[in-house]
DNA sequence: CTGAAAGCGCTAACAA
DNA sequence: TTGTTAGCGCTTTCAG
């Protein structure tokens, strides 16, 4: 327990509402009074009470970020890379950032208790699902809100990344190396931007007069497992691929798909063609690096932070960004199919 | 804002001392009266307003966790993967983390305004560096904190992976290969753990009956950048590599490695050898698989934790625990050397 | 420019 | 078993 303000107000012979004021620099306190007061406050290492402070307030400073539940998190390097922008530009605005943990079975209850009056300020999120049930609880509570990730619902503040576009970019770029089979390992069914990045797939292959194929779409679930599995299952059953390239929905399936087809004995590219989504750290190690589209992950973060403190501190409406992507590394994982 | 204790229990007609007791399931309080409050507590949606208790209470439920700085952290998966198995136990029990933001040149501050009063219960800190100076600080606060890594200060609790040992296992195991000129990448010089993985490789030199060379003693920073920059100008220089096995002292820095070897036409691990240290995911996503010195990553996390709990609640004294670490995937990046 | 006083919403003696 | 009474440490009207 360290001294109080009602100490330093004693010790200054002040009352506690100067020191107050002295030491938020606010312009009504005579400059010698809030010179001395501010003085004696630093010898004695004064540091305010954040607590208190915010319940006075009435507010806490604290985000609250939500995270996919732990499995996803501990794999997928995109998180953190995300986390390190939100966690800058809030940290710049003197937010702190509370990590709650959820599962998806209790996340009524999770949103209800972080969004609980005076918890947080307000709380970022990902990953929307369609028709995310957390929308609801949040609109409910009252506390502003933004999704990393759009939603399908109107009046929501999110930040993404262009999926569609993306996708579209990616399937358009084994087209011009001249693959025609071109399978696409699709993440959770459910996630919007799992859909989204299908959806720009299909686009592409239309535009391109590439048909369709039902059995050239992959089901995966954005693990680096589930994409090795999904290949892995189709080479021991078949033999045969049936593609001569495959677009992974992220890079981590990306990374999944390569090890399957490696371990068969296919070179990457030379025999298939790979190529993924978001451009994480991760795949600038691989040999070669890895083929992808790339987002601008870092300002994904920094981005869905500004657009929560707008609506804290701003009280600007809601907004919804979505921010370019580039295809990086092409050539690397990526190459003309093998001629027969 | 939404409705209170002292609503509930105008409500209930009785006092907020009784809603209280009720909510924390005091046995002082009658059952009938008990399942009333909860009902309508429940009915009205209420949740306690956690800051304003905490207050009373002269607790912050909030550990502080304090990662490395901004650059380390993004491109170490180490650490997300060290922050979820924290922040597993911290949550099961009840706590918070907050991720304050830290630069090295504001320590002192950040340090100080973490462990203020009653803003965070307790801390727990990375990488402790030779005569830390974050501990004088935190022993000054009073507030109780764990490191993630041993640090030369007696009276210090911590949790460690056993960086000698496991730093002369990897030694141990490239002489086995049959290598006598075994370079190490060093971290950064002025953090512990760098001390004793260099010293777990000077005591297997030395009990193997190889001599020390000062010339295989490589300077890095545990960034795989620095890995790389100190392969690459060893090979342009000289063009001779002057080892036939790298032990690099982290995951990071061996994929680094690798990367310059590669791009210098060396082949791993028929031309060089290469050991890395944690046994990250990402180390996994390689082709191949990265031969490395494995610590239970996510269990230094929960012991980390534990470690805290245990000084919070128990009021144990501090604890210093050293977990055991494996060599994984041999005969992957490391083979015999070349003959010639 | 400064102070007094009234909370913020809850907990915890101490009484009853 | 319950209520009363003080706070927790700070901010913020409202007077002066």
């Amino acid at each position: 327990m360290r001294i109080s303000m009602a100490e330093i107000a004693r010790r200054c012979g002040v009352s506690k509402a100067t020191v107050s004021r002295a030491l938020a620099d606010d312009p009504r306190v005579k400059p010698e009074t809030k010179e001395f007061i501010k003085a004696v406050a630093k010898q004695f290492n004064y540091e305010p009470h954040v607590i208190a402070s915010n319940l006075a307030r009435r507010r806490s400073k604290i985000i609250g970020v939500m995270l996919p539940d732990a499995p996803r998190t501990i794999a997928d390097p995109f998180f953190l890379e995300y986390l390190n922008g939100v966690s800058a530009v809030l940290f710049e605005h003197g937010y702190s950032m509370l990590l709650p943990q959820v599962s998806r079975d209790n996340i009524a209850q999770t949103i209800s208790s972080l969004a609980a009056r005076g918890r947080v300020d307000g709380v970022v999120l990902t990953e929307p699902r369609i028709d995310d049930e957390r929308i609801v609880f949040l609109q409910k509570s009252g506390v502003p809100f933004v999704f990393l990730g759009c939603t399908n619902s109107k009046d929501v503040a999110w930040v993404d990344g262009d999926n569609e576009g993306g996708a579209y970019l990616a399937v358009q770029e084994l087209f011009r190396f001249g693959h025609r089979q071109i399978a696409i390992i699709i993440g959770e069914r459910g996630l919007v931007a799992a859909q989204n990045r299908l959806r720009g797939y299909h686009r592409a292959l239309t535009d391109l007069g590439v048909p369709l194929q039902e059995e050239l779409i992959w089901e995966g679930d954005f693990t680096r497992e589930g994409a090795y599995q999904a290949v892995r299952t189709r080479l021991q059953s078949g033999g045969e691929l049936g593609a001569s390239a495959i677009f992974a929905s992220n890079d981590l399936m990306a990374i999944g798909a390569i090890q399957a087809l490696r371990e068969a004995g296919l070179r990457v590219p030379e025999d298939v063609s790979v190529i993924g989504f978001d451009g994480v750290e991760v795949g600038k190690y691989l040999t070669p690096p890895l083929t992808t589209v790339q987002q601008p992950i870092n300002e994904l973060g920094r981005q869905v932070a500004f657009a929560l403190l707008e609506q804290l501190e701003k009280e600007m409406g809601i907004r919804q960004t979505t921010l370019p992507v580039q295809l990086v590394n092409v050539g690397s994982t990526t190459a003309p199919p093998k001629s027969r």
